[in-house]
DNA sequence: GCGAACCTACCTTCTAGTCGGTAGATCGTC
DNA sequence: GACGATCTACCGACTAGAAGGTAGGTTCGC
């Protein structure tokens, strides 16, 4: 076991949980104390701060993500199964509410009202999955495997913000299954008839 | 001028540009108050409650929707021409940074910690939206003047996701022409090539 | 003189954050 | 291997300020 800290994890664990249901100002220390089981001044100890505590989680998540992403480019060449399986991934997080929203996108609608240190992390996180998208999508449009209406660039774009904007509406509608409604049919769309 | 108090009517204009900015935990009364130029206990006097004035907000907010949308139907015929001025509607609304985001998309993203009577509201504007949309396009089908690639029902969730998805990447990115560069090829997309 | 609009003064609860301290593990060093 | 010194994780008690909200009074137009 390799474990250094754990009540460091599980107050990050937790404050993400928190911050996917209510965003940066809808959770405090004391709600995260209660949950770990821990008291309030103990977080200070781990995280001086409520800015050290995002920005440390933000940062953390990115990281997963990008080990995420670095995984998938691993195992799967075909660039629309590379969609596939990432839309598999938040498909099944909002199916079983581990993680029912991105902590970045949760965080952006926020992002006029957030502290800059997190805002950073937050908007960096938007480029680089656009940028990952676009590089699938180019990809997948030279081996002529995807079929693109437009620019790769404009065309992840699209992909990300109906993806942002499918988890709002599984959200709002209360119904996982909006997610899969949503994507499937784009991820088809994309899917070149030869 | 049937000009009744015009203050409340200020209290409002100023609660929804800060929760367009922040959310529904992302103000407080004092910004209301320092912004509108009264004291606090004042807003009490139109707005008993916090969950008076946004429950309030948000009824008021689905009204004018509603009104602009039937304001669009009275003036335009043709189904994609509908989508282009609604499109082009909250384009203006992010690029002169009036309200560069919907009110009940911005709440959504909070609906596990909002007061119930806020949440219902949002969800109702969720369903009346994705409702109108599923209606233009589906007379839009019918006329043979939009092409869609799957059911009139999904191809409206995919167009709202796609505009919600499109307002936060605006914001993410600090460009109002993002959301532009996304809608404008979906609409494209539509439109049917006879 | 009545009611709407607004005020000052106040309350309670919650907020992030501080302070001083303790129990226990780890440490170098003699 | 016994000794203090240091370090980590945690705690209770506390603070200043902000939160939403209340009580009671003034001002002003009808």
């Amino acid at each position: 076991m390799s474990n250094l800290s754990t009540t460091a994890d599980d107050i990050l664990a937790c404050t993400r949980s928190l911050i996917i249901a209510g965003g940066y100002h809808g959770f405090s220390y004391a709600d995260v104390a209660d949950v770990v089981g821990i008291r309030k001044p103990s977080i200070h100890h781990h995280f001086p701060s409520k800015v050290d505590l995002v920005r440390t989680l933000v940062a953390r998540y990115r990281e997963e993500a990008r080990a995420g992403i670095a995984h998938l480019e691993r195992n799967i060449s075909d660039p629309i199964e590379l969609l596939r399986s990432y839309t598999a991934y938040w498909e099944a997080c909002i199916t079983n509410a581990s993680a029912p929203f991105c902590v970045c996108a949760l965080l952006a609608s926020e992002l006029p009202v957030l502290p800059e240190e997190v805002a950073l992390e937050v908007r960096a996180h938007f480029r680089w999955l656009s940028n990952w998208l676009a590089s699938v999508l180019e990809r997948g449009s030279h081996e002529g495997r995807l079929q693109l209406v437009t620019t790769p660039r404009v065309e992840a774009e699209t992909f990300m913000a109906t993806v942002h904007g499918a988890m709002l509406s599984a959200r709002a509608y209360g119904d996982p299954k909006t997610f899969g409604t949503i994507l499937n049919p784009l991820l088809d769309r994309l899917s070149a008839r030869s």
